[in-house]
DNA sequence: GGATGGTTTGACCGGATGGTCAGTTTCGGA
DNA sequence: TCCGAAACTGACCATCCGGTCAAACCATCC
């Protein structure tokens, strides 16, 4: 089915992928063009049209691919590690993810704006499976008191939001930050650091934030 | 000059740029189309052209408009006020505006996605030099051990992106959380309340999270 | 060298898109 | 009531867009 057969076509459909990733991810789906996609690739648009049948399967197969890599760092979440060295461990490659594939984080940004009207099954589906299943790994935790108490999904939540805004708003930050500092994430990756570990710090009990029954 | 004459160009004018709203926020720039605006206003093609000059023009005029409302709440942060509370304010007015106003939200984040090119300028100045400026005024309150000693840019940058991605990410948000939970913002407003109490607190030193020499 | 099958492209199509314009309708004041 | 300006519209235009197709190209094996 979807398997390759010559080098040309697995050289190519990478090309068109990598070139529509670029224009998709800056453009969303409809503000990008094939013109546009082929003139980044190299190719000419029939020739990209040979090796995927519309804009939209393109668009499709760039976003199936997405959200395997985009769960895997929640995935590798061990139920039976240390809590906060797992959750700093998982804000950590988070963030290596938006330092190495920014596009990627904008492409689901955009497809996010726009209301996931091509991936909502699978958010509804696996990510909400998932999310739902290592929050039940939070809450024991922090029934345990290995973690403070806070809400687990709302936790969840802010971990994308903390990482993903480094990619997402890449010119925003690196704007605001000044044109002299060059690389934002050794730092933004101590302020994390440190905002997890006094979020999740089970020692220092504030009053009135303890979490909320689960949905 | 932009000075407004009838009730009818008032109301229209009007009219259009909350259409223009709805569309751009969703589909971006590039992606929405006059007739999807006039349609959404209820107005014809001309006559959107007859009260703007051009697509860019309309657009233009949404994001000028925008960064004002945008950049108020870090405004009003009171330097003579109390540290924590003048944060948290903050923090709770910004989920507000992200509650209120999910698509100016929107529009703003698909500007940032495509590279700000519109309002690159008002980012690297207007924008830059208020951060900066309130800057000054966090590095203050942490020298005087009012609050915990963290990258005063990223702190704002975390405020920003934990507020808006409930604005942003709506979509994502409430099918995880489930459709039973109608509205995710009062335990939003919870969580990012305790997140930021630990965070700035100051009694709670943990080592090396000091903050880094000002850019 | 020729046959074969994967690869590439110029030319083209129907429909959408941003924008124009001449002309008509509606409004507000004298 | 009438008039000039404001408000509005149908028809139209040039360009762009996603997609098609027949023909050409090219590598490989016989």
């Amino acid at each position: 089915m979807t398997r390759q057969k010559t080098r040309i076509q697995q050289r190519n459909s990478e090309t068109i992928l990598a070139a529509a990733l670029e224009v998709f991810s800056q453009h969303g789906f409809r503000g990008a063009t094939l013109d546009q996609i082929a003139g980044v690739a190299g190719l000419s648009k029939p020739n990209l049209l040979y090796y995927f049948a519309s804009k939209e399967a393109i668009h499709a197969a760039l976003l199936s691919g997405l959200l395997m890599t985009w769960l895997d760092p929640l995935r590798a979440l061990d139920p039976d590690g240390d809590p906060v060295a797992e959750l700093l461990g998982y804000v950590h490659r988070k963030l290596e993810l938006s330092r190495d594939f920014p596009r990627e984080s904008r492409l689901f940004a955009n497809e996010m704006l726009q209301g996931a009207p091509r991936i909502r099954a699978a958010i509804e589906g696996e990510l909400r499976d998932l999310v739902q299943e290592k929050s039940a790994v939070l809450r024991r935790w922090m029934d345990e008191g290995r973690i403070a108490p806070v809400h687990p999904v709302h936790l969840i939540f802010s971990i994308w939001a903390l990482t993903q805004h480094y990619a997402d708003f890449d010119v925003q930050v690196r704007a605001v930050l000044g044109e002299g500092e060059a690389d934002p994430f050794p730092e933004a990756g101590r302020f994390l650091e440190a905002l997890f570990r006094r979020l999740l710090d089970p020692g220092t009990g504030l009053p009135g934030v303890g979490h909320q029954a689960a949905p």
